[in-house]
DNA sequence: TATGAATGAGGCTTCATTCAT
DNA sequence: TATGAATGAAGCCTCATTCAT
């Protein structure tokens, strides 16, 4: 997604190479805190986001002080884990709102960020609801409706948006489709592209003969994404 | 039309005219069940699948132990909860079937199954994956995709449905909408309309000139649906 | 101290015998609950006020979310250690007040607090700050302020007490004074009379030939009583 | 008058000018101990005895293991930062058993060990009972009971204080006046005085006129003095 | 050497489950 | 039988102390 790093939205990368940054953190933390990281993202994706930190700690395989040093509370990590989503969210709703047809650009946006979401460069994505103080999460939500409100209302003037649709109807129905991505992650990391098509299409004015996007999932993966997780 | 009870999907419901099974209980007894199912319905509705069971058991006005007398655990209640949601589901699933448009069969079934859901009579939607073994969730999905599946075939042979839509497509679209409940319940009950009408609407192959229904959520609720949980 | 149980004055103390109040404890529980007070009220006097819940638990032999059914938060304990010793406090200022003269009374009032504080019956003494929430010590500060300010001002009108004694020298030293009790309890259980006769000597306007009371700490009690507790 | 550094009370203040003891140290080593120890005089000062050494090194701006390394353990800090007072204390012993009227020297004598207590460049003083093993601690009680026997029997032999007071009396008084004194240096640093005049009133054997020093306590001064520590 | 980091133990609290009455 | 009570395990978090750089 985001080739480049784009600092504003990158608050926590302390890199090493900063001058006047904090003095460059030793190795070995370094590496614990990717592991870290890591292992909160393999653990959100796949329990959510109120595992035991303890679990998250012992996966990385860290003591648990050791997580606390290097994020207070679970919100610290939460923001880390998630950043680097945000920066690819922001820089693919930039690009959409770019672009000329605004159907097209939320087309592209929404592939986008479900794209940017269960990726294991990416960040996984929170399944459920999640803790407050989570300020990454919370600018990730900020962005997105900013994003797809403006597309819409766009896609409305051109015509190309059946004009009864909100941007809360999008929103809601992008939240709700992101929940279940971690479900899809081991079975099928791509079926989510055909609800979307099918919202896509159920939103537009002039439906074009549209083809569903990727295989369907089969029986027994539906299963596997739909019965008891564990 | 199955409107007669199915003993083959009522696997606890310890009736106490049942003549082979266990002797009829105690007239308290049978008060305390319905109380703790009332408890627990209102309990996985409000707060999902994974409340505390003494929370339940208080909110029955019983002890904790009387909850595991009459449920050895967590899954024998989720069960006993959702089994008046699996005859509701059956019976608009049958009621769908007998319709001669496949189309409007399917769309009642939807807004039935969903409408049956969350209400007081109805069962509550459990909040997320359920602990392993609960039959009578997975009882109802068998239902629903039997009866999905009818329908989807039928609309694609009448030609109304899109014939690269499957039924895992619609079925894992509605599970994960289906999730999605619980958050709208205190805040606007009936906004899953909308998503649900979005997604025929990219379903159909001939859309007609389809209006959403109800209001949009507004920007307000959409904040007290997706963010962070209390 | 106080003879009789002052009900207005026990908040907590739910007899089994009271109709309307909730029903009798079950006979193990009272006792449980018992061993917990005891527990604190020991470990409270030995260690302080903010000594570890699941030592008070250990020490009582119970398991420590026992503890915590029976009081849901270290200030409910608090309370209930000190609940008696507040009754104590309040007759015996009652009882100051209704005498003569003030100097007595307050000779005699200050002696029974004291008496009330760590004795086995009793309750015990705060040892340092006390963590908030705990309204029966407040409580007791509140009664104690109210009796000692009552009886300065009517010793000073009375030309027995000093007239530049404010009520907030007297609390100051009291209190000051109470919070070495704990260190006194198994060495010199009544070592507080020396301290108290001399500060009430330094309070009074014409010093009769007063005699220190109780023999004093010998040096190696002394030593037992500063020097590192445990 | 001891004006001079007595080494037999100064036991770890590794002088870099001592010719038997270790190497002298770096510059910044030395730095570095001087930061630790007035980072814990703050902080045992404003927190107690068992404040977080963490947080002292953190204060002090090092590493927690350069503490360790300065200090094994936390009575070798303890005794370090409390080794200044030693000396003050001495210092206003030597110079009070030089006075005429014992008396005048005791009251001179206690007014002086109370004000070196709370002061920037004495000690604080410690709250509540400290670790196992802090010698300069007993070394202070060492000291300050020798002075205060030695003054007490001769304002005894001299006729102006009571008879049956022991040096125990005064020594536990003043011990237990001292433990509030970190209550009291934010609030009103010198309130100690008014509750030190009592008790040397109570004292003497022919109580002349004497004022109370400083201004009492305010109602809210003694709350915030008193009551829950935060 | 001085440091930041790691750690294990311990305190607090809740919960699913079992037990004594 | 139904109950309130007890419990142990587990999660969260902090701290004294030790270790690797």
């Amino acid at each position: 997604m985001s080739g480049t790093q784009q600092p504003a939205v990158c608050p926590r990368s302390w890199a090493a190479d900063r001058p006047g940054g904090p003095p460059p953190r030793r190795r070995d933390a370094l590496r614990n805190r990717e592991l870290l990281v890591e292992a909160a993202r393999d653990a959100f994706t796949a329990e959510g986001l109120h595992t035991s930190l303890d679990r998250i700690a012992r996966r990385a395989g860290v003591g648990s002080a050791t997580l606390y040093r290097h994020f207070p509370n679970r919100e610290a990590l939460v923001d880390e884990v998630y950043s680097s989503t945000l920066t690819d969210i922001i820089t693919a709703g930039d690009r959409a709102l770019a672009v000329q047809s605004a159907w097209t650009g939320l087309t592209n946006y929404l592939y986008a960020v479900f794209a940017a979401l269960p990726t294991e460069r990416g960040a996984g994505c929170p399944a459920g609801p999640w803790p407050g103080g989570a300020t990454t999460l919370e600018l990730i939500h900020v962005q997105h409706r900013r994003t797809v409100n403006a597309l819409l209302r766009q896609g409305q003037r051109q015509g190309t948006i059946r004009p009864d649709a909100t941007g809360e109807d999008l929103l809601f129905a992008t939240a709700v489709l992101g929940r279940a991505l971690p479900a899809l992650l081991t079975t099928a990391p791509t079926a989510w592209r055909r609800p979307l098509a099918l919202l896509l299409d159920g939103l537009r004015t002039h439906p074009a003969a549209s083809r569903l996007p990727t295989p369907s999932l089969t029986t027994d993966e539906l299963d596997k994404v739909l019965l008891p997780a564990r």
